[in-house]
DNA sequence: AATCTATCCAACCGCTCTCCA
DNA sequence: CTGGAGAGCGGTTGGATAGAT
């Protein structure tokens, strides 16, 4: 279709809202309700459009939001959500009361989306390097290492990455040294000369037991909050 | 202390969808 | 069936703030 945008007509107040505004819009909604978008600046006597109204109720004025941090469950739920449902933040939104869809859209932006980017690079690149470790160890091609993409349950991979973030930030509290896929991957090929971790991964694939290959994972990536409390094989 | 850079988030823009005459 | 109006959605922007140098 292609209108003109609403806020085009002279006069119509942008950018943020004051508290002044905020109050006017609030006690008209309270009273009259929200009938009509385009016309309730008007009869609110506000100086913007109706979009700009809406847009400021839904997501900020609301009596029904949640202001504040999300919680790890939350993020779990959006980074599950989306990779069901794709960039459908409203859809989301949904299933999180008392979020909007702006507002998961930009933690997805500012946060998740670099947890998971994060993720998926050191789930490679030990994958790569336990790859070579297997080719090398056991010189057969049906013995080659597992692939954690055999993991693909959503939900597991949005635990996993939500436990890699604790981790994480447990981590740089505790000053421990930046401990990166490489590094766990050559400790475990020192410490299990004999079996070895794709020999590990090996025995998940052949079980089916991708529940247990993800625990292994989680564990291997996040788990330990010392070098002491690195699993043993 | 001053400046630069990165990050966050509220708000805007433009498009699509839905409803109705 | 068609087209206009309003609502809703997703992408993007820009100002404020925090952190780094």
């Amino acid at each position: 279709m292609g209108r003109a945008p609403c806020c085009e007509k002279m006069g119509l107040k942008k950018g943020p809202w004051s508290s002044e505004e905020d109050q006017i819009l609030i006690s008209f909604i309270q009273q009259n309700g929200h009938g009509n978008w385009r016309a309730l600046p008007k009869l609110a006597g506000l100086l913007r459009c109706g979009k700009s109204c809406r847009l400021r109720w839904i997501n900020y004025l609301r009596p029904d939001i949640k202001r504040g941090n999300f919680s790890k469950e939350e993020e779990e739920t959006i980074i599950e959500l989306h990779q069901k449902l794709g960039n459908k933040w409203a859809a989301i939104a949904a299933k999180l009361p008392g979020r909007t869809d702006n507002e998961i859209k930009n933690v997805w932006h500012t946060h998740l989306k670099k947890k998971l980017k994060n993720y998926d690079q050191v789930k490679n690149e030990s994958n790569v390097k336990m790859q070579v470790e297997s080719e090398n160890r056991r010189n057969s091609p049906q013995h080659s290492t597992s692939e954690l993409s055999s993991v693909t349950d959503s939900s597991a991979k949005a635990k996993c990455v939500i436990k890699s973030e604790q981790n994480t930030e447990l981590s740089e509290s505790s000053k421990i040294p930046e401990i990166d896929a490489s590094f766990w991957s050559e400790e475990f090929t020192i410490n299990n000369q004999d079996k070895g971790v794709p020999g590990i991964i090996e025995e998940f694939q052949e079980s089916g037991n991708v529940d247990a290959e993800m625990d292994f994972w989680c564990n291997l990536f996040s788990g330990a909050e010392d070098f002491k409390d690195l699993p043993e094989f």
